[in-house]
DNA sequence: TGTACATCAGTGAACGCGCGTTCACTGATGTAC
DNA sequence: TGTACATCAGTGAACGCGCGTTCACTGATGTAC
């Protein structure tokens, strides 16, 4: 072989956290196979000894990009105490910085409606995702002793972020994402004893 | 004149209606202009009578699409009775229905994440657009002797709907709808006399 | 230890295709006389 | 009322371009002897 095991695992890597990056900040049908292949510093035609199609890559960065920050939100909420975890995480997501910095954000908030059209076994995959994030919602509720629905705090989360966005003026902007903050907390009950 | 005024204004509406359905079903990036053209039953060359670019025709044809959308869900919460004006529009909005047909229904949730993309000019089109379902949202909440963050209303139901989308088993999807619907119901409280 | 060979990640040109846009044109109709 | 002309919505072929994918190839390295 020319290159060891490992080498070829970066590389796939590489390509997969740059086409988590740029799907999100750019939409998975603004970005091409040979872009993403430039930004790595390849060409095009090696593309395909790391992925099967650009429908491929599409499950596996997105998926990736979901699992990252959803480990990063988990890392972020475990550095605060119990009984402020909940709010820190409301408040991280519903924050000017994420609104302003999709291609590290939440994939759902960038790319959900849009993978919604992609074929089952991206779907499936994407579904996963979502599970694992409603479970750190819950946990972090738990974890404050409140209770709710956490799908339903997942809803208000994604939906918020995408008027937020969707939004030019920045001080209305900063309105809904408020809003967001407040319909979060107000749905969630401390836990009875 | 060929054709009379009337005829012109009739085949532009007809090419913005099925733009506006199309776009929300596939996503603006999924359908060519060539295409909408077919559809209408019209050659690609006659568009650039009608409109400048595509993103004439986005800004255009979303906006209305969304202004459609809200006008159906007043009519439809109109023909209820005060008192039971919210819960209907939110089990509208909230109905498997609605997820199954994002054709003809929520132009955020169905093309919000990538018309933040877009240009300003798009954008401030539909930046009204959501004021206008916010207040329809508000005057719902009015009827029925309810307050609440109307604003915290739309960000719940826009996203409930596009996580209710990405799941790909129908009774996981379910789950999602209804924990949206309980969760707006919960955020707003019986209004102070 | 030194040499010949096999491997295969990555190259770069080419493929057909659909995109948004342009343009010379057609031909049915409204208007002027 | 009848005829000649101007208008312009719509035609259909062509434009350059970027897309996803294919393919013959290169050349550094691991492996076999």
């Amino acid at each position: 072989m020319r290159y060891s095991k490992e080498h070829k695992d970066e590389t796939h890597q590489r390509i997969v956290k740059t086409a988590g990056a740029r799907f999100r900040a750019e939409g998975v049908d603004g970005v091409g196979v040979a872009s993403v292949m430039q930004s790595v510093g390849l060409t095009v035609g090696g593309f395909y000894a790391h992925f099967g199609s650009k429908e491929d890559l599409v499950a596996e960065a997105c998926s990736d990009a979901f699992a990252t920050t959803t480990a990063g939100f988990r890392a972020f909420i475990e550095s605060k105490p119990a009984g402020r975890r909940f709010r820190a995480l409301v408040d991280a997501y519903l924050s000017p910085r994420h609104r302003d910095d999709p291609g590290n954000g939440c994939t759902v908030a960038a790319n959900g409606a849009e993978l919604a059209r992609h074929p089952t076994g991206t779907r499936a995959v994407f579904s996963e995702q979502i599970n694992a994030w409603v479970k750190l919602i819950t946990e972090a509720m738990h974890a404050d002793g409140l209770q709710g629905d956490a799908r339903g705090v997942a809803g208000t989360l994604v939906g918020t972020m995408i008027l937020a966005r969707a939004i030019a003026d920045p001080a209305l902007s900063e309105t809904y994402l408020q809003s967001g903050r407040n319909a979060v907390m107000a749905s969630v009950q401390r836990q009875a004893v």
